[in-house]
DNA sequence: TGCCAATATCCGCTTATGCGGATAAATTAA
DNA sequence: TTAATTTATCCGCATAAGCGGATATTGGCA
């Protein structure tokens, strides 16, 4: 029972919400994530913790980078909810707005580091 | 974003997991919570209190008792997920527990009064 | 009116949670 | 090894949430 409940507790921040509608189309690593959410880095490691922790997201660590994914082998409850979730969090404005962000940004980033202005700049 | 967030918020604590459980089959008055979960009367109204303002569950007053149940009209989102829960609850050793508990509770109590030992008694 | 039963709310207290700067750990390259 | 970059964890603080006894509120009844 309380392990049920974590797996709601996690769910109980608009950060953590707007972090998994983000991992929806796939892995990103936290800086990526860091733009676009617009918090500090300790802020959303400690959200990422959190997600992990009950289950919800996996990370895969790639040289300095961490991608953190959607967990591919989720429990039956969490695998429905979190489709559920999904068709809820594009209906949300700030879901849509953290989508067209990061659309935008992932465009104009510079691949050789996540703090450094895009390389056109 | 934050409102998706309260209604998870409220199925964070595994007390009103097992209250929402025992709603499945119907209302009950407080004091039949109360003997089910064994738990003094202010705990019981209070997580009554925080399902009924995240939308869950809904009160009626009947002379001194108040009968509580499932929302009629929730979300949908609400309605998909009280259904994955029903589902998961019961798969629950508390959640079984709770219902035969109740069971025999309600064969058992005096329906003068809640307070009261069985009129047999 | 006065009293009792059921419920809601208040109270002080304890614990949990979130925040963001600071620091530590991990990784790569020079 | 030293430095730079990314991420995780630590820290003190502030706020939120849970607890259960005490009190207030509500409704029924004499």
């Amino acid at each position: 029972m309380q392990t049920t409940a974590n797996i709601f507790k996690a769910l109980s921040e608009p950060v953590r919400l707007r972090i998994l509608a983000l991992l929806t189309d796939g892995e990103h690593c936290v800086c990526d994530l860091m733009a676009v959410l617009d918090l500090p880095q300790s802020t959303v490691s400690r959200h990422l913790a959190a997600l992990r922790h009950a289950g919800w997201v996996e990370g895969r660590r790639q040289g300095l980078w961490m991608y953190y994914r959607l967990t591919g082998n989720q429990s039956p409850l969490q695998q429905q909810t979190l489709m559920l979730l999904q068709h809820e969090l594009v209906t949300l404005p700030q879901g849509r707005q953290d989508q067209q962000i990061l659309a935008v940004f992932l465009a104009t980033k510079d691949t050789t580091g996540c703090n450094k202005p895009p390389a056109a700049a």
